[in-house]
RNA sequence: CGAGAGGGUCAGGUGAUCGCGGGCGGCAUAUGCCGCCUGAGGAAAGUCCGAACUCCACAGAGCACGAUGCUGGGUAACGCCCAGGCAGGGUGACCUGACGGCAAGUGCAACAGAAAGCAGGGCGCCGGCGGGCCAUCCGGUCCGUCGGUAAGCGUGAAAGGGUGGUGUAAGAGACCACCGGCGGUCCAGGUGACUGGGCCGGCCAGGCAAACCCCAUCGGGAGCAAGACCAAGUAGGAAGGCGAGACCGGCAGCCGCCGGUCGCAGGGCUGCUCGUCCUGGCCUUCGGGUAGGUCGCUAGAGACGGCGGGCAACCGUCGUCCCAGAGAGAUGAUCACCGCCGCCGGUCUCCGGCGGUACAGAAUUCGGCUUAUAGAUCCUCUCGGGGG
RNA sequence: CGGGGCGUAGCGCAGCCCGGUAGCGCACUUGAAUGGGGUUCAAGUGGUCGGAGGUUCAAAUCCUCUCGCCCCGA
C-alpha cells in the first residue's frame, strides 16, 4: 500500500522540513504517548498528529560517536527516511532513535532495518486508523 | 646515491540518479511550485590567550587578587610573530630555552656522612704533657690526654675555587704567579640586551623563586542563551525578618499627592576602603508566568594580484573581487569508472580479484596558540660516499 | 558560552595544600583454632599514582600540554 504525499512520483518525494519533527515538544509527546518497535540499529516510535502529512524526528545521542559520526548518522537515517516515506500513511509523528551498531553498519543495512520497523508498525497504524 | 635540516602548497578526481539550507526572480498567496546562483576547514576541534561588539552605572583612586617576565621591533591587542643577545645540544644545515631578582628578607634539603648553611674534626697528619716497653746514647714505638690542621681517606646531588710554588711542627689564599669566577671603575662598539679590553679590590660571598616573596608592566565585570523589538500571558501573590524620618514650598484643605534640603537604609555582577551613582522601603524564603517570531547575522583589523619601503615580522598604495549563515541545527545519499597504497593469483615491462584511501563538520566575528592528521608535491640548505 | 570536580592495588578511598617512607578497609594466598564450613587471629602477595614533557639532587605531590569520566549556571 501507498499514499502519495505530493503531487508526483513516489520515488522521488522531497523530504522538506514539513516532514520533519522539530519541536521539543513533539519528541516528548511521541515518545511519552506513542508506540514503540526496537532493532539492533535503531528504535521506532509512532503517534498520530492529526496532520495531513507523515513527521520524522531523529534522535542521535552523544552516546553514538563525534560531532562528525553523529551528523552522518542523521544523514543516512534522513535518507532512508526518504526513500520510504511514501510506505507511511499521512497524520503520523515517527521518532527514530539510533543505537550504538549504527556507525558500522551500511546504507543497505540501515534502509532494511527501517523497512522492517516501519512494516511492523504500519499493521498497528491501521488498527488504529480502523477503530477510530 | 644515501642520511638529514628548514620552509611552502594541496587535502583525490569525473559522471549518473535522487535530495537539503540560503539568496534573487516569476507564478500563486491556507500552504507551496518552477528557474538561476550559492553552500565547511587547515585545523571549522580543544576553548588556552588577545581583541571587536553588546549590556551593566561611559567605569575613578588605593589595597588585595590574577597574568606576563633577556633586548629591540611588528600589531587594534596578545601569553602571538620577526630580528638580535646569552645559555645548552648537534660534525653540520639547524634546533631548544617560564631567560628579572636568592652579596632585600623569611624558608627548604630525606637517606648517607664526623660535619649540610655556618661551618665542621671520625680516620689521618703534627706538636706539648703523662705513662708502659725497647735501647749505652741519639732516639723509636704503643696507650691516654690537651691542642693545631683542612693537604689525604670516605659519605653525598652538593663538603665553599683550580694548578704550581713560597711557607710551616704539620698545614692552610697565610703569601705569590697564572687561570677561572665575582664586585667596582674606565675606555671602545651597539638604540639595547650584551660583547671586547685596561686598572683596582678581595680571595669566594653555595643551590632552590614551576618555595613564600621582591621588582617592573598589564588587567572594571559579564558574555550573542550578550542585547534590542514585537506578540501571547501570569498573581505589582504569600510568609518571615529589619527599618528613621525631619523640615520647607505647592495642590488638596479628611486620607493623601508632587518638588526640594538634610539625614538614614539598601544596592551597584569576585573581596576591602574611599569616591561616585541609583533606588525610596529593603532583605530572605515560598509560589506564579515564559520553550513563539523578527533583528543582532555576516563587507571584514576581508581575499587575491601588482608596485614601493623594511634583514624580517609587517606596513603603505593602486587595481580587481564579494566568499556559508543554520536554529532538533543545510552543505548529502547511492552507484560506476579512473588515480594512489597494500595483499593474493596468473601465459609476472602487464592483467584480474579483494581490501584500504587520514584527522575531522561552521554556530557572533576576527588575530594567535595548542592538539589530531592517510598521503601527494615544490623550494633552499647540511653531512657522507661515488663519478666527471 | 562560562565555571567546577575526579582519575592512586581487583573494588571503594587516604596521602598532594607545605616535594624525600606510597597507606587504610574489603577482596586474594598461606598457617592456626573446628569433624567440616562460616567467623576470629597471625603472616604475606599485589600499585607504569590516566599519559607526555619540564623544574629540582629528588615529583603521586610543583608547572605546561594532553586523554577519559562526571556535575553545575546562563
Amino acid at each position: 500500500m501507498e499514499w502519495s504525499q505530493q503531487p508526483g512520483g513516489p520515488g522521488d518525494i522531497g523530504m522538506k522540513r514539513q516532514h520533519r519533527l522539530l519541536r521539543s515538544a513533539d519528541f516528548a509527546r511521541v515518545r511519552r504517548q506513542g508506540r514503540s518497535w526496537a532493532h539492533p540499529l535503531m528504535v521506532l516510535w509512532a503517534d498520530r498528529n492529526e496532520l495531513p502529512v507523515t513527521r520524522f524526528g531523529f534522535v542521535v545521542s552523544r552516546r553514538i560517536g563525534k560531532a562528525v559520526v553523529r551528523n552522518r548518522v542523521k544523514r543516512r537515517l534522513r535518507e532512508a527516511a526518504r526513500r520510504h516515506l511514501h510506505e507511511v500513511p499521512p497524520g503520523w509523528d515517527l521518532v527514530i532513535l539510533a543505537r550504538a551498531p549504527i556507525v558500522q553498519a551500511r546504507f543497505a543495512e540501515i534502509e532494511n532495518a527501517l523497512t522492517q520497523l516501519l512494516a511492523r508498525a504500519r499493521s498497528w497504524m491501521a488498527e488504529r486508523m480502523a477503530a477510530a
